[in-house]
Order: C-alpha cells, then sequence, then structure tokens
DNA sequence: CTTTAAATTGAATGCGAATGCAGTTAAAGT
DNA sequence: ACTTTAACTGCATTCGCATTCAATTTAAAG
C-alpha cells in the first residue's frame, strides 16, 4: 500500500529545465501552435531529457477531448466481432483515437457500461452489432456521436454501417437454384435481432423470386455450438432439406460439423450448406462455405471517418452508410445429387 | 466545427441543486467517505435529476489513477489473441479497469504505442503474447507494472502468467507414440518466438524419451494461411511423416485443411496432427484437434489479480505465476493404418 | 536607423473532482 | 444540562496542461 510518489515528468518540469514557460512547453506538443525554431529545439531535448510526454488524462480535462472511443462489443466467440474489432481498432489508431473497451454479454449489463461510458468521456462510440433503440437514445440525449456498425435502427434515424446484402442473397439463391436445390431450410439467428429477421425476410423474398419453398426453419444464437441442435431440430422435420440457408456463418459452421460428423452426411452431397458474414474461417477449406462477405475493412474505415466527422461536427445529422455483401461460392454448396 | 457547449452537470451543479458543497457531491461518489445519509439521499436525487456522474477523467486527474489498462495484442487472426482478450477484458471490469485497447503488428510500431499508453497515464499493462524485454523494460522503467500473458522474460524476472505444456506434451507424444505412429515431423512456428522455443524444446525433449525421431520441421507464422505452405514443405522431405506436431493450433488447422483438401489426404488415416492452445475451434468437429488446452480464463483471473495487486502496492516483486496445460484428445491424432 | 506590423512568449486562469484542515453539529458520557 | 468526542461539512487548494491576453522580441518596411 506504499504511495510511493511517481516521479513523472510534467510541462513544467520540462520548462525548467529548458528555461522557457511553461505555456511554450505546451505550445511545443501542438501542431499548429505559435513557437520559435530554437525555443522547441532547446524544449525537445529536455522533454527527452526527462522522458516526458504530455498528460493525456490533464489534456482531456482542459480540453474536453478525450481521444477515448467506446467500443460496445459482446464477448461470444462469434469470429466477426473480433475481426471488426481489431479493424477498427487499427483505423481508429490512425487518426490519434484509442478504443476503450466494453464487453456485455447480457442486456442487464447495459446500464452499468453506459455509465462507464459517460463516466470516462468518450468521445464517440462505435457499437459493434451490439446497440439498440433506447441506449442510442441514452448517448444521443448525452450528446456523445454514436456508429452503429453492422446495425441500424428502424423506428429511428441513426449513424450506421450497414452491409446490404439483399442482392447477394438473391445471388445466393440464384445459385442453389441452378445448382438444382428444391428443398430449402433455414438456419435462422435469434428472433430478437434485427440481423437476422432482415436476412430472412431477404432470404424469403429471394426463394419466393425463385420459386422455391422453405421446408422448415430453426433458430439459433449465432454461435458455433447453435448450429449442430438446429440442424437436428431441422433434419427432425417431415420434409428433409438438399441445402440450408443460416443466417450468419458461424452458425454454419457448427451446423456443418454436425452434419459430417454426427448425422454422417456428407457436406454438400447430402446437404449443403450457406451462410453470411464471410468470416476468415468461413474459408478454410474443411468448411469453403458458400457465403456472403461483408467488406469488414472498408466498413470499419468508413465507421470511424463517419464518427470522426460527428465528434468535429455535431451538428451533422445521422447517416446510414450502406456497403454490398458480395456472393462468394464455396464448394460447401455445390450439389451433386447422388 | 461548431463549439457548441456541452452541457454537462458537474459536481458543482448536483452541488447547487442539492444545496450542499462540491466536496459532499464528491463524498457521495465515493465509498468510504464520511456523509450523512440523509445529506447523501438529496444529492442523490440531484445528481439522477441532472445526469450526473463522476467525470472519471478529473478524477483520474486529481487521483493519480485512472482505472485504465492498456492491453497489448495482436491483429493477427489467430483465434487464441480474442479469446485471451475478451477474457481479460471482463475480469478487468469486474474490477472496475477498462481495457485501453493497443494492437500492433510490427515492431516497428511498438515505440509509438508505448509513448501512447505513456500518455494515457494507464495504472498498468497486460501484454497478450507479446512484449519483448526491452519494452518490459520501458514500461518498468516508468513503474508502469506489467503482467505478461502467455509469455515470459528469460533474461530477467517479469510477471507473467505462463501456460506450462511439457508436462502435457509428454502426454501427448506418448499418446502418439501409443498409437503407434513413428515418423513425426514437427510444424514451428517463427524462430523469434519465445514461445514457439519453448514448445519445440518441449517436443524435442518427449520424441527422444519415447524412442520418436523428427522427420522433418518447417516453420510457419502461428497463423492459419502458413500452416498449408509449412506441410507442403514437410511433404516435400523425404522420409513422409505419420504425423504433425503443431506448435500451435491455428497452424494445425490449416495444415489439416491442405492435407485433405489440397494433397487428398485422409486425417488421421494418412497423416495425423496436434496442436497446442486449445482454442474454441480447435474443438470444432471437422479439425476434432488433439491438442494441449491453456486454462485461458482461469490464466486471465491471474493475470488481472496480479496485475491489480502490483498496481496497490508497486513494491511487490516480480512474480511468474505458472497453469498446467491440459492434453486433449481429439480424432486428429488416432491412428489407424491403411 | 527608425517605425510598424507580425511573430513569440509568459503570466494567469480554468477544466472537474478529491482531500487536508478547520469549523459545525450531533451523539455519548457523566 | 454540560463536557468530551465523534461524525460531518465546507473552504480552499491541487492535479497537468491549454489558452487568453498583455508584454516583448523580431522582422519587414520606409
Amino acid at each position: 500500500m506504499s504511495e510511493k510518489h511517481k516521479n513523472r515528468a510534467t510541462s513544467y518540469d520540462v520548462a525548467k529545465l529548458a528555461g522557457v514557460s511553461q505555456s511554450t512547453v505546451s505550445r511545443c506538443f501542438q501542431n499548429g501552435a505559435p513557437i520559435s525554431g530554437k525555443l522547441k529545439e532547446k524544449v525537445e531535448i529536455a522533454a527527452r531529457e526527462l522522458n516526458y510526454q504530455p498528460n493525456a488524462i490533464a489534456r482531456g480535462l482542459i480540453m474536453q477531448r478525450t481521444g477515448l472511443i467506446g467500443i460496445m462489443v459482446s464477448p461470444s466467440i462469434n469470429f466477426y466481432y473480433p475481426e471488426a474489432l481489431f479493424e477498427v481498432t487499427e483505423r481508429l489508431s490512425a487518426l490519434n483515437l484509442r478504443s476503450l473497451l466494453f464487453t456485455a454479454r447480457q442486456r442487464e449489463d447495459l446500464p452499468v457500461l453506459l455509465d462507464q461510458l459517460w463516466q470516462y468521456q468518450v468521445d464517440g462510440v462505435i457499437s459493434i452489432s451490439f446497440l439498440e433503440e433506447d441506449q442510442y437514445e441514452w448517448l444521443n440525449d448525452r450528446n456523445i456521436p454514436v456508429v452503429m456498425f453492422n446495425r441500424f435502427l428502424t423506428n429511428r434515424s441513426s449513424n450506421s454501417v450497414w452491409c446490404d446484402t439483399e442482392p447477394a442473397i438473391n445471388e445466393l439463391v440464384a445459385h442453389l437454384a441452378e445448382q438444382g436445390h428444391e428443398r430449402v431450410a433455414v438456419l435462422a439467428g435469434p428472433e430478437t435481432s434485427m440481423v437476422n429477421l432482415i436476412r430472412m425476410a431477404n432470404i424469403e423474398k429471394a426463394l419466393e423470386a425463385h420459386n422455391l419453398t422453405m421446408v422448415s426453419k430453426a433458430n439459433g444464437d449465432f454461435l458455433h455450438a447453435s448450429g449442430g441442435p438446429a440442424l437436428r431440430e431441422i433434419m427432425a422435420s417431415d420434409t428433409k432439406p438438399s441445402v440450408v440457408i443460416s443466417t450468419n456463418d458461424m452458425m454454419a459452421l457448427g451446423a456443418i460439423d454436425e452434419a459430417r460428423y454426427r448425422l454422417n452426411m456428407s457436406v454438400p452431397e447430402d446437404i449443403a450448406f450457406t451462410g453470411i458474414d464471410g468470416i476468415n474461417a468461413a474459408g478454410f477449406s474443411s468448411y469453403d462455405l458458400t457465403t456472403i462477405r461483408q467488406p469488414i475493412d472498408r466498413m470499419a474505415e468508413a465507421a470511424v471517418t463517419m464518427l470522426a466527422e460527428r465528434i468535429e461536427d455535431p451538428s451533422l445529422t445521422d447517416e446510414k452508410r450502406t456497403f454490398s455483401g458480395t456472393f462468394i461460392t464455396g464448394e460447401s454448396s455445390m450439389f451433386s445429387p447422388r
């Protein structure tokens, strides 16, 4: 419990050593500040001598700008999340912004989490597949810019980066029809997930357009572990599907594993699978999943840019930037009737 | 560029509304502070009215304690990282500490990254499979407690949480010997990685103890994509192995994919595989990888606890907490000679 | 070599909350 | 009821840095 005095140099220490005022030291560490080359050099030498770096906390207090961006993400093992998280963090870093990471598994944790964000004076928030309307309002009321990644709100405008999968889902279904598939099952996510609902709607529409019928449906939770049980549910119905369209990749992977190693079916010969998201693992040869890839890198870029703009100019109105998913063909959906 | 005045309530605002002094408001938001129930209630009502939450930045400045923990991790797609990251973040959160996330791909980015940590007055650092000695020294010189996760230093003491895989590697090799494997190849990580070197040493020792010979070796970079090429290298040598021991799971997954879908070999009939780490994906049925599981959850718990202790009492000496890896048998290593 | 404008520099102030210290008030003791 | 003591409260100060404003220096112009 020793309260050892941290001998961290402050701008005053540097000023004293360099023989200038604290103001001058401060100006040395900003870009547009007026300062002569001579003094600047003296200060820099002194600063290096003392291992001085400006205190971002003090700066945050006076500037009313912390450089902290709250990132909200689920810690569940859906590989999509860390991919998005890391992309976003790298983009933020390039703009000299930092990720303050918040994870929550349950809705109940959100109020506390939001209070934390509020306490830490984050300049903005990026929510990865996460926020709901009331939390968005909460942040909005407090003038904290928010950008939603892979989600948007239906009842109100919101800053969001979204991947429209409708055209690609059409391609995907067209591809399935072309392959000769006739009996389609859908492996859906949670009924409460907007992402799931939208994808479901897209799928239903596309199926109809191609005269394909959905023979059965089961819900999972978007994670690998739920793919297997959901598939069993699907296989328990009267009409067996020739292909299972999953509303995300993780569940598709789980379902493929179940089909091959529990139900002893061949994929895609006995049953084909498709996913949505285009996560890294979907491309692993063991799965070689037919899927719809989200351009996560460009979406992250857009999210960060959009957030930075909102921070600079809070009067900007909400904006929704939409990217297109890319249909990716994999072996998992090739139909080879036995 | 509108400099809109943020109407965020301060403790003074709350004080005025509640008819008390700022000090009193401040004391309401600390645990052990002396305050009467009557005033506390008045303050709480006023605070709620104004949406007041203490400014963590200002508090950090005066308290010399920010509650920020710098997390250093690589953004590479090695599923081990996000698993560790999320576990650590959740544990930190339970102690009311927050993760300030820093990622770096190359060594060159580290100096800038460290300066950032220093500027943000982080109370401590958890480095996930990341830091090297000079950076550790750098942080140590500045009295910033550091805990290394899944790594430790050889030339000096360090706070670290480590998973000893030696006994489990022995079990693993014993298992291989028992299965009748005779020709072992090793799929190693980068030569510069200490984790890799240690695992290699363990493997070599265990092989010797069981009279097994390493027929070939190839190096990857611990990522999925490098597993395939490394396997090709291994298969190009004169003596073909009956099993490939990989020094981590990700590469093993990549190698399995290559073997099955490029080299048209059956796993494990034609060639068996083992990994180390016990990541979630290793358990997917498509791989069902024989591996050595790190108790990531307990390690995260230990890392966070250790760091918190170091923050409380900087005089504590460096400590290395070692956990044992658990040998997990999967189908990937079952020998069934054809 | 002045005169005047432009470029720097430094003193002082404030961001929002925690805390030592001194002044009050309530509780406990006699 | 009157001390003595404990429990609260509020004032004033402080954390480290950015910034306004006035003072000073330097450069450009005449």
